[in-house]
DNA sequence: GAGTTCAGCTGGTCAGACCAGTGGACTAGG
DNA sequence: CCTAGTCCACTGGTCTGACCAGCTGAACTC
């Protein structure tokens, strides 16, 4: 027999397809398709059943799944149907959280990562930001300032509020997202650590000082400058939490 | 009756739990605590129903969910139970092009964070690299030269192992992640509309010359020259594909 | 000892049932 | 006529029990 071995040919590994991963396929493409838009709603379970021709418990499973990925959601009791939910970016922080809690991950990395998107959201919003959006970043630090008064919690959620506004005024959605799961999952992994030291009026304050001097360089439009005191900022604040043999990556952010 | 008003009191709105959904938080949470690892194997369906005392179908769209999380796989008849798959990017990527592809994300945001994540890999790099690492990236770059001789996609290709190169040399695998992610849903979304002169000989040979100045800057331990360097030319590599007014955020990485 | 067979498990799918909840239609009251 | 209440058909969530094809490892054969 002229069994002949073709050269460069390539086999795919090959998986077996169920039955529920086809419906989501289908649900999928009619949604990007556009025959399917958000706000408007799937058949009943029992409806899709007789559509796909499977048993009841596959149609959950798909539907499951795209419940998990943010696509459809199941009320009990409604006679409308799933609805198809519109697009949002929480499976992607959920998979960003994922991806940053893998154990393999060092508290170093992480900040690392924060250094990197605070200064970048940071250095775009130097050159997008408009006046008004100007003015909304000093009012977060007229919060900060007040906080103060009140206790560290309050200080901290206005610090958030700070790092939000100016990640929004990049105008990019990806860094908004990382730039806020990252920084739950860094204060997150010292949240135990934190000392009392850390919540002391004058660190709030040289905190504050800190944030100002950031605000300043945006408002004078040197994002080089804004970044690299943001950095700088981080890099103060977190470096004691980091081993010491560590922190070189860290510093190779700042002095450039 | 005292009925009293808290003040400031707000409560938060609530869903039905289901019960599918308690089993994929024990099982996330057992992994985040360390009690699960990669490689290891869950026990088998119908234990898990006796284990949860719950119906093998609760049982099961818990793990769908798992699945297409990319936590577990599921092999029938794989007497061994489904297995704790380490973490992979495959999820993390499909939300991406999700958002991407119904314009919640802008190709100009993903070019953009492509520079970041770029420059900030090679910043990293030029700062940490040892000899050995620094001989392997100019062996990537060798083999770009070759792959020149061939067509466009063993030259794409060779660049890929470029910047993945970077990336690992930076050590950071947050950043080795992102920039895969980041890098295989840019290349998706313009692949139908990469321009036959995109791979024409004078242009592949372009790149590398850039890609050499970028080694080169990192041989020199100069970081911020290397990113500066790697961002102009992903700049003038992917700007054609943006629509002008959307160019803006780009440039803002760029001349600092 | 090496190869083969086979039984017991696995996951994938199906069918049918029950329940609590939802919301629209219907009805009684203004 | 409009409103307020009742009610019921139907929804999704869960359970039970069943069948099948596939994988594995141990028993079995040569």
């Amino acid at each position: 027999m002229g069994a002949e071995m073709a050269k460069g040919l390539r086999f795919q590994p090959v998986q077996p397809v169920r039955a529920y991963q086809r419906i989501v396929e289908q649900i999928e493409e009619a949604l990007v398709r556009g025959d399917l838009a958000p706000g408007q709603r799937l058949p009943s379970e029992r409806e899709l059943v007789t559509q796909f021709a499977v048993s009841r418990s596959t149609v959950r499973e798909a539907l499951r799944v795209l419940e998990s990925n943010g696509v459809v959601r199941s009320r009990p009791g409604d006679p409308n149907g799933p609805e198809i939910l519109p697009f949002s970016a929480g499976p992607l922080r959920k998979q960003m959280t994922r991806l940053a809690r893998v154990d393999e991950l060092t508290l170093s990395e992480l900040i690392a990562f924060r250094m990197i998107m605070d200064g970048a959201a940071i250095q775009l919003a130097s050159r997008l930001r408009t006046p008004e959006q100007l003015v909304e970043m000093e009012q977060t630090l007229v919060a900060m300032r007040e906080a103060i008064e009140e206790d560290f919690d309050a200080f901290s959620e206005a610090d958030v509020a700070f790092h939000d506004a100016v990640a929004r005024v990049s105008r990019n959605s990806l860094i908004q997202t990382c730039n806020e799961v990252v920084r739950g999952v860094v204060l997150g992994l010292i949240a135990d650590k934190v000392t009392h030291a850390a919540n002391s009026r004058a660190l709030m304050l040289e905190s504050l000082q800190h944030h100002a001097e950031v605000v300043e360089a945006i408002r004078a439009g040197d994002g080089h400058a804004a970044a690299r005191i943001a950095r700088q900022n981080l890099y103060d604040y977190y470096a004691s939490y980091v081993p010491a043999p560590e922190r070189e990556p860290l510093r190779a952010l700042i002095d450039d």
